[in-house]
RNA sequence: CGGGGUGUAGCGUAGUCCGGUCAUCGCGCCUGGUUUGGGACCAGGAGGUCGCAGGUUCGAAUCCUGCCACCCCGACCA
């Protein structure tokens, strides 16, 4: 359990993965490259995907689904999109398996070959501009503003619990606007809307930019991001919205008709956030004792350990605490009776911290004879006695400071870690030690490239919040420059 | 895809160099008992085509060939 965490300092790759799979999140499945997520994982997932709904909701987009399968030819309508993406796609060729006429089990049926053959999505920009073209004929058609919640595939070479595998969970949201403006406009509103979300709900502070050119979305003419520091001090991009322009739409002809009678190609965005998160919640917020969740994520807010000799003072423990849990109901705290008579209640205060619940109430018989509880939360480790009688009211607060403090301290830990750096050699130590390094940039590709190879350091945006406006020159061409970009080593 | 490593019960492993009472140990699981305010203890028990497929051999977890999967470090990426 906790103890069998390896060392944080150690290796953090393994740490991760440890967490990951003993805190009951996911596990490697037998499909190379896929990961099956376990029930308590999904849980977090659900509260994730329920609230970033919402919020999409709120932002007037609806959802809808589409295809898991491209025809070929429909990813190299655009050419950057298919030069990103070709390298790392799955290939359906044929439809039907036959029993091997040569052995045992079965084989591909070499007749049930397709004609065209079919890419699994990487991501769907071609499948639904490819539907959009049906949709759209006149400006009264737009906007369109549609999610979509769907799984896709990705061939990386090197696969990562949560933050990197072949098979993933994700959003993409696709729209298309009569106009340029207000395309970028939904760019950045949704970008805006990952912010708030990662900041308010995953505790996680992130800063809002732009990506460079060479880092930009396949396809893309403006890509917004989210970056996020982890506790090893690399950087992990949680979420992306990019400005497509007209490009989708002149691959796959979507003209409308303007009310000046003139035809017009659409302009487009794409935005989403994956299952990436997850992995971005864990490597954010835990500690050797394993998962810290922010209570507006995690699935058991509350979890209540009983501590007894015989089964007339569990009787009594349980009863008290389905009473307190009932007053939990109705504030709308969730929590969990772990009455498991095999295990002891060390065992089990270990294992919920592994798993990152909030807050435990332990009952025992002397509790009940002063009408106590002993109440503990997980992102300070600290115990304190609480009279049981409107116990509910104080976790509900708690639960608000515990939410805020997680994230102050992952602010906390980013401000720390992250340095202004004004020249090479200081570069070239400071980002050994990880963290955020605010530099001044010359602008160009062939820095950028020189940079990432010297240092495996890459520009993680170009901030669009606190923006430091200054007149400087380039960290490593000394060339000038009128602002200070991220660097950081990353995921 | 390159370098390194691993694959033996649900999990973690010993054994592989040197083929033959070798399928080991711990955790977990089941049964009974004692325990229970920070990861319990005792006794008994169940559980394995040794990653898969070939080959060598009287005999293979062990040697050879091929494949597959996973982990770590790179390159690529949400």
């Amino acid at each position: 359990m906790a103890k069998e965490l390896s060392n944080r300092e150690e290796n953090y790759s393994l740490w991760y993965n440890n967490l990951v799979i003993k805190a009951d999140l996911a596990e490697n499945s037998a499909v190379r490259g896929c990961m099956v997520i376990k029930p308590y994982g999904y849980a977090i997932w659900e509260k994730m995907q329920a609230q970033l709904d919402k919020m999409f909701k709120e932002t007037g987009h609806v959802n809808a689904y589409f295809p898991l399968f491209i025809p070929k030819s429909f990813l190299s309508k655009e050419a950057e999109h298919v030069e990103g993406f070709a390298k790392e796609c799955a290939v359906v060729t044929h439809h039907r398996l036959m029993t091997n006429p040569d052995g045992p089990g079965v084989v591909v049926d070499p007749s049930a070959k397709l004609e065209e053959e079919l890419v699994v999505r990487p991501t769907s920009e071609t499948i639904i501009w490819n539907t959009y073209k049906n949709w759209i004929k006149s400006y009264r058609d737009l906007p369109i503003l549609i999610n979509q919640w769907a799984n896709v595939v990705r061939w990386e070479m090197r696969t990562r619990l949560f933050l990197r595998t072949a098979e993933f969970l994700w959003q993409e949201g696709h729209t298309a606007h009569s106009t340029r403006e207000e395309a970028i406009e939904e760019t950045e509103k949704m970008v805006q809307v990952y912010a708030k979300f990662a900041r308010e709900f995953m505790a996680l502070p992130v800063i809002v930019g732009a990506k460079t050119e060479s880092e930009r979305f396949a396809g893309a003419l403006d890509t917004l991001c989210i970056e996020a520091l982890m506790q090893d001090g690399k950087a992990l991009q949680a979420g992306t919205s990019h400005f497509l322009g007209q490009n989708f739409a002149k691959a796959f002809d979507v003209q409308y008709q303007s009310k000046e009678g003139t035809l017009e190609y659409v302009w487009a965005t794409s935005w989403g956030v994956s299952t990436r998160l997850m992995g971005a919640l864990v490597m954010a917020h835990s500690d050797n004792n394993g998962l810290v969740l922010p209570p507006k994520l995690a699935p058991i807010h509350v979890v209540m350990v009983p501590i007894f000799k015989t089964d007339e003072e569990n009787d009594m423990i349980i009863a008290k605490m389905k009473e307190i849990q009932e007053s939990l109901n109705k504030l709308g705290i969730s929590s969990k009776i772990d009455n498991r008579d095999n295990l002891r209640s060390g065992f089990k205060f270990a294992e919920w911290e592994l798993k990152g619940v909030p807050v435990r109430i332990a009952i025992g018989p002397r509790d009940l004879a002063n009408g106590t509880v002993e109440l503990a939360r997980r992102d300070t480790l600290t115990k304190s006695i609480q009279p049981a009688e409107g116990i509910e009211l104080y976790i509900q607060k708690l639960l608000d400071e515990i939410q805020e403090n997680i994230y102050n301290k992952a602010y906390k830990f980013r401000e720390d870690n992250t340095f202004i750096v004004n020249d090479w050699e200081t570069f070239k130590t400071k980002i050994e030690e990880g963290g955020f390094l605010l530099c001044h940039w010359d602008g160009s590709a062939e820095t950028e490239e020189r940079i990432k190879e010297e240092t495996k350091a890459t520009i993680r945006c170009i901030p669009h919040e606190n923006v430091i406006e200054e007149e400087g020159k380039c960290v490593y061409s000394g060339k000038p420059s009128s602002r200070r970009v991220i660097f950081a080593r990353a995921y």
